[in-house]
This record gives C-alpha cells, structure tokens and sequence, in this order.
DNA sequence: AATGAATGAGAATTCATTCAT
DNA sequence: AATGAATGAATTCTCATTCAT
C-alpha cells in the first residue's frame, strides 16, 4: 500500500517522457501516484532530484539490464546482441516511444549539468557494451567507431519513430544491425575457423 | 528601428534551441528582442502560433536554401552532396548544436499536432533531397532506405554532439557519408563509363 | 467612406449590450468598425468618454425620437402612449434584448459617477413623459406612482426577456399597461363628457 | 485560521455585487480574503468555477431560506408573503443594493450559459413561491401572471434603487404588493367566511 | 507518510492607451 | 484620419515548494 520512491520513479517516466520535463508538473506526477502535490516533497526534495533519481534509475537498469547482456559468457555473442537489442527496443517502444535518456538531455543539456553527467554514463555503457561484442569480429578502433555509429543509428531511428509514429523505423534499423553483426561473425569464423 | 515578424522569429530561434519549447518564456524572447512581453502579442497571437511560424520559417528555408542544392543541375552530384552538407551542418552546429525540428518535434509530438504537420514536411523534404542524389547511383529503393538511414545516422549525431559538447560527432558523420558516396559514383562511372 | 463619431456609437452600441462595459474591448470595437484600435482614440480620448458619448447619443435619442411622443398634440393621448412603447420596444429587442442604459448604469454606477448623470437624466426624461400622459386620466401624484410603477415593471420585464431569451415579457407587460391605460381614458371620458 | 470554499463565496459577493462578473478580479477577491491571488485555485479551479459556485450557494439559499418561507404552513399566508419579502429585501439592499442574480445573468447572458442555468433556476423558484401563495386567493393562471409582474415589478425597483441610489423604490413596492396581497385575502374571507 | 492550505514567483495573454509615420 | 508598433499595467492561471496538522 505505501507509496515507495520507486514507486513514484516507475510512475513518473511515462509522463516525463511523454511531454519532457518542462511540460510536466509535479502536480500531473502526484496525480498519476494517487497523492497531492505536497506528499511528493516527502519522497525527493525537488523535481530536480526527482529527475536525477529518475535519470540514476534508468542508467543502473540498462547497465544491469540491458548492457550487461554483452558480457554474459554463457551465451554466444550473436545471441547477446540480439538480446540486448531486444531489451532496449522494449524500453524505447514504450508509450509513444523514444529515449527517455536522449530526450530529457536534449532539453536540459545547458540548464542541468547534473543530468548531464548521468546521462553521458548511460551512453559510455552503451558504447561500452557494444564495444565489447564488435571486438571480438572488429580490430578495436573499427568495434569504436561502429558502436557510435550503431548508438547513432539507434538513436536517430527512435527519433523518426516518434515524430511518425512509427515503430518501423527502430525495428528495422535493429535488425540490420543485428544482421550484418551476423554477417561480420560468419566472415570471422571462415578466416579463423 | 521597425521589429519585424521575420526579426523576431530569428531571435527566437536559439532561445528556443537552447531550453526547448516549453522552458523558453514570452517574457525570454521579449527580453531578446529588446521589446515588452505584451509587444510580442502585437506579431504573434499566441506562444503556439510563434512557434508554427518558426518551424514555417525553418521548413521553408531548409527546403529552399538547403534541400535544393540536391537539385541544382549546374552542379556535378558529388558537389551537390558536400554542399547540401555543409549548408545543413551549419544550422546543426549554431550555438550548442541541435537540429531545431528534432528537438521541438520530440517535445512537443503529443502535444501540438500542428506542429508535428509542419516538421514531418521538414523531413520528408530532407528524405527527397537525398532520394534524388542516391538514385543517380542506387536503385530506387535503395536509395530510399540509404536515404532515411543517412538521415536517422545525422540525427543521431546532432544528440550526441549536443549530449557530448562535441561537434566532431556530426562532422565525422557527414565526411563518412560524403566519401562513401563519392566511392559510389566511382564505381559507378566505372561500370557506365 | 469617412467614419464618423456617430457611426462608431451606432456600431459600438450592440456590442456593449452584448458583454456589457468592462468585457466589451477597444478592439472588439475597433474591429466592427473596420479600424484599428489606435484609430478610436482620433475619435474618442477614451474608453470611458465614448461610453459618455454613446449615453449621450442615446439619452437624446429617447428623448427626441421616443419620449417626446407624449407631448405631440396632433396625437390622441391613447395613440401617444401605444407609439411611445412600440418605439422603445424596438430599442429594447434589438439584439439579444435589453435596455442598454439599465445594463451599463448596473454595472459601473459605483464607478463611473459621470455615466450616472446621463442615465438618470434618461430615466427622468421617461417618467416625466408617462406622468403627462397619465396626469390626463389620474390626479398628479398617483400620475408619479404609476409613471414609476411603469417603468419599473418594463424594466424588470426587459430583464427577464434577457435571461428567458423570450421577448413575450416585455411585449406583454407593454399591452397590459396600454390597455389599462385606455380603461382609464375611457373611465375620464365617462365622467367628463 | 482555515479559509474555506464558504468563507471566499461569502467575501466575493459583495465584490461581484459592487462591479459586475468581468470588472471583479481574481486579485481583488484575494485581496479582500487576505490571501494571494494563486491560493485562490486552490478552492476553485477557475473565476467561472467561482461564479458558478457562488450562484449555486445564493440560489439554495434563496431556495432554502426565502422562497420556502411561502410554504411553511405554521404561518398564516399574509404573514408568509410579508416575511418572504423581508427576507428577499435583507440581500436586495445589502452593500450598494441590487439583485446579484439579475447583475449577472445581464451581464453573461451571452458568455456563460452555465451561470444562466442557475440564474433561471433562481427565478423559477421565486415565482412558484409566489404562486403558490396567490393560488389561495386567485385562480392558478392569474396567480401565474400576478407572480410574474410582482417578480419585474421588483426587480424593477431593484434597479431603480441602484441607479438613483435609493432603497425606497424597493420597499415601496414591496409594501404595495403586501397591502394588495392581504386586501385580496380579505375579499376572498368574506366571500369563503 | 500524507494532507490541504498557502506562498511567491512567474507563466501566457489582454487591454487601454500613446505616438511616430 | 488612419496605421502599426510599442507600452505598461493588469488579468487569469500555473507551478514548485513549504508547512502546520
């Protein structure tokens, strides 16, 4: 029955995400957590720390979540990035869709450096991660510069997403991706077998 | 001495690019302007209306200024390219870097529907644009898909060159598209000497 | 072509017995004559000293074109009294119905003292036209009381024609008080052939 | 120390009573609550809401307090009419003097159709009261018409005493209409003994 | 933990009015 | 006589935040 912090944090996202976080108002978070205003001031002192609480959220749950895939040894690694690809295309489907990460630092990049910080973490996981899997078909600087590409791509995808309203254009972008990392691996299997 | 319409939507342009529809003020602009907060309502009727004539603005100066070199005949289409480019990462880099449609789009897709009218005419114009390059060495549908795929890759660019302070994310993605499309046409010439 | 002072009274009128004083604007007015609000002020110093022109203009309507009825003496007194209230009656069906002096003297008497005068004058001008006409049949001071009594009953029915939207209140009230009224001649005429 | 939503209705009567719906602002009703001008949305959503309230509490309480003095059957029917009109007369006078449901509904007949609903409904119960105790000394369909003229005739008087700031046209015509009432009783006693 | 009333600053917008052209 | 740009004050309303209960 009592309302947790993450209680609030889950709660909050979908709405940040859906207006960004000028647009919203603590008064339109309490009313989707069923509390008035003022009860919101007794779990985060701020909307501000709200967002960062929010922001630290999220990146510890891609980082556990989702990242974190990439180096699960028992699996192969084509199946890692398709599973991790899975993973975050749930959480960029969801609502609307979009990045919840790339949206809130496009909106406060210059007024909030303490988002910032956070939000570049999650990106260097995200780089990191892909780094991991594109070294083992990729010389190192090659396995770099694709993952920003692939970030890009991703990102970029989830943008047209949203302003169409069509889901299209990340699921199709994924599987390239997925396909030509496949691709990649076969062709490293045939010279190194 | 006279502030005009166009006077105003220019000033506004990066205040808005900088904290995004919502957290940029009447009273923000005014102040930019050099005019009173009430002055502005003598020129737009409404924040909204300000904003439909700013993306008005911007689509049509893309699509005249920038889209259009793809079409300039005087020009070979490798210059066409570079240039459309280097006009486009113009905009892309002023002040922290951003592309305004993405931005504003992103924020406000559920929100404003007209506005959403106008931005999804900004890209399907970009979309064209590239098209008609791709197609003098692709086969059409591969030109669209390389077309959409180059425009997720910028987009994706301009938020991490926003989210990272770095212009060099955008640079770098315009050179590799630039070069591999001049690796293009010359296997092309090759084959249809 | 010119607009004139009267013509910006006759166009203001409706309006201001649509919203009242305070909501009717400079630029509704403005904008049913065809100008621009900056323009009224070459006719009228203010908001205030049009409504004191508008008063004027209609408090010497009434009394030229409607209460001086009472004294044309080539018209039977019964004939005066029935053209009297036909003649008011348009004024106070025009539109949506009301009488404009009883709407803006309610609404600002605490306000504008200036507007008082006028209205006043207006009601005087009215009561003293029912007592000539009723000091024919009725000794002086019941003329007085019937004279009031008259007027406040038209006026309480104009108010009820307004918030009903049926103008049977006032049309009703009006051939009650003339059909007494012929009663009463007819009782004089008896007494006093 | 707690201001409730009563507490704010009661202090802005006066307010709206004095300069209309459109001339009374939300600060000034703060103001004379002692409070800001935003706490007031904390009790009511909007100065509409506000007015609806207000006329909702005046019309049960008219209802409630005045109107059902006519059927409180412990009273002989003359003395229910005369304590009727008191009390109506206690709010007629209050503050400058005028019928708050007659300013308003003059000045938003137009604007507001939800304040006319009430202000209808206001009327509607003043002239069954006053049916319902002429229906003892006169057939149901002059009882109808009596009730209606006595409801302008007041009303008219109402605004007669605002505009020339004198509260005896309202007691006059009161006390008219109760002398008439009781003659009619009496001749109905001694033709019914 | 939560309420609900209040704050104070600031949002968008309106309005009567002024004035150079 | 009229325009159109600007003013400055006021208006309705919102918002993050506080705090006694």
């Amino acid at each position: 029955m009592a309302l947790t912090k993450i209680d609030i944090i889950k709660k909050s996202i979908p709405l940040f995400k859906e207006k960004g976080y000028a647009a919203t108002s603590m008064a339109d978070i309490a009313n989707s957590c069923g509390i008035l205003k003022g009860s919101l001031y007794h779990h985060f002192s701020s909307k501000e720390s709200l967002m960062e609480d929010i922001l630290s959220y999220l990146q510890k749950y891609f980082s556990d979540k989702v990242f974190a895939i990439a180096y699960q040894e028992n699996l192969a690694i084509e199946k890692r990035l398709e599973r991790l690809a899975r993973k975050s295309e749930e959480q960029f489907l969801e609502g609307l869709g979009g990045c919840f990460m790339a949206m809130v630092g496009t909106e406060t990049v210059l007024i909030q450096p303490k988002f910032n910080v956070i939000i570049r973490e999650f990106f260097m996981d995200w780089k990191k991660a892909f780094v991991h899997l594109f070294a083992f078909v990729l010389p190192n600087n090659e396995a770099e510069k694709l993952a920003e590409k692939a970030i890009m791509l991703i990102e970029g995808s989830v943008l047209m997403m949203r302003i169409h309203n069509n889901p299209d254009y990340l699921t199709t972008v994924q599987e390239i991706l997925i396909e030509e990392y496949n691709i990649m691996i076969k062709k490293v299997e045939i010279t190194n077998p």
